[in-house]
DNA sequence: GTTGACCGCGCACAAATGCTCTGGTATTCT
DNA sequence: AGAATACCAGAGCATTTGTGCGCGGTCAAC
């Protein structure tokens, strides 16, 4: 099903493409007829009927502009981003941040936009910036974009963020639940984990995923 | 500018966002006119205008289905996302990879689609997989994923993902040049550097993002 | 009441647009 | 060579679709 594409059916793909990105709808036919310097709108219904066949677009009959792009192959499911708030920054001190929060609130955070594979399917999921390298052992550089799920305990080996007593810092590390102990084991082995008395420490929020841009 | 909506405008956005993500391109004044319905299209139209002049959406005048949504907390759902391709696996051995297949080509590889504030404005990013704790001293867990762009050399403290002769391998560190040696730093400072011949090390790509999920 | 802004309704026109029909030209197959 | 196939060109039809126009209703101000 996946034969080469004629030079034409290249370039009709990269205008349909070129002409999404710059207007926020779909070409016409007429469009793509001018746009690709084609002479007739029949063939480029016609290469258009050949990509449809070829699984590259998808075309809803009788409906103007009824093209969509299928992106390699996909089912256009995971077009849908989600936006996540970023919800200050996580060092030493405690992340500025109350769970229950209004979901209309986060409006006045930043934000990123990010696809659903990032989330899963987890709700109310926010953002941390990472300040400084006191989380280094958890492999999270300075800078880095750290997603939480709320979360008020953990299951053993979960990664959590966690605010420690005795160091009044929060910390990200992996939660292991032994008698009445917290072992923090920090994601890079080679560095000793932290064991504190449970009650000195509190599970902020679960890490669901670790953002870099260099 | 910004009026209260009627109970109709609301209706009508509400519906025109729910309709882009259903299908993948807007709808026209009569999509608009049945699913909200309306007993005409000239309402609609109204509407339509009123919206726009207060900065809920755009309109392409003489176009069919030329409305755009802009205006704050709608993330724009359709756009604004490019299809990465994740090309291998990094770890021990060499990722496959072809710097120059053509873009279409890209179809054959698994894909995540990223917001452009991953990539910048980089050309032919593509990711690979992470194998194995062996780039754990450069803040990258089994499992990550590592956005690249193709490079065959780097400037002093860029991230680059390095071929080393001596190894056979790939690893991710970051680049010094000094003299005819090149120093291989890792993230994590706590690690000692790698020191060699300029000649027994190939820079493959430049790393400009990292992305772990748990 | 009267006025006028605001909003809705129905209709119709003209442009935009998908699609088809006919015919042509290469290239490949038999 | 003849037939089959793939692709293109031009013209035109039928539908889709944006837009304008006339009319009616509501509601608040005067």
């Amino acid at each position: 099903m996946k034969a080469k594409l004629s030079e034409r059916q290249e370039r009709i793909l990269a205008f349909i493409q070129q002409f999404m990105d710059e207007n926020h709808y779909p070409p016409t036919v007429r469009d793509i007829q001018y746009g690709c310097e084609v002479s007739s709108t029949s063939v480029v219904d016609y290469n258009l009927h050949k990509l449809q066949a070829m699984g590259y677009l998808r075309r809803q009959p009788e409906v103007s502009r009824g093209i969509q792009l299928i992106g390699a192959g996909l089912p256009d499911s995971a077009s849908n981003i989600v936006s996540i708030p970023i919800m200050g920054s996580i060092a030493a001190g405690e992340p500025l941040y109350t769970p229950d929060a209004p979901s209309y609130a986060r409006d006045s955070y930043d934000t990123v936009d990010l696809p659903p594979f990032l989330t899963g399917d987890r709700q109310n999921v926010f953002a941390l910036r990472v300040k400084g390298t006191s989380m280094i052992d958890a492999l999270v550089a300075d800078g880095d974009l750290v997603l939480l799920e709320p979360a008020t305990d953990a299951s053993n080996g979960e990664m959590v963020a966690a605010w420690l007593n005795s160091r009044e810092e929060t910390t990200l590390k992996r939660f292991y639940m032994e008698g009445d102990m917290v072992r923090l084991q920090p994601e890079n082995s080679t560095i000793e984990p932290i064991i504190v008395q449970a009650k000195d420490v509190s599970v902020r929020g679960k890490v669901v995923g670790v953002i870099r841009t260099v």
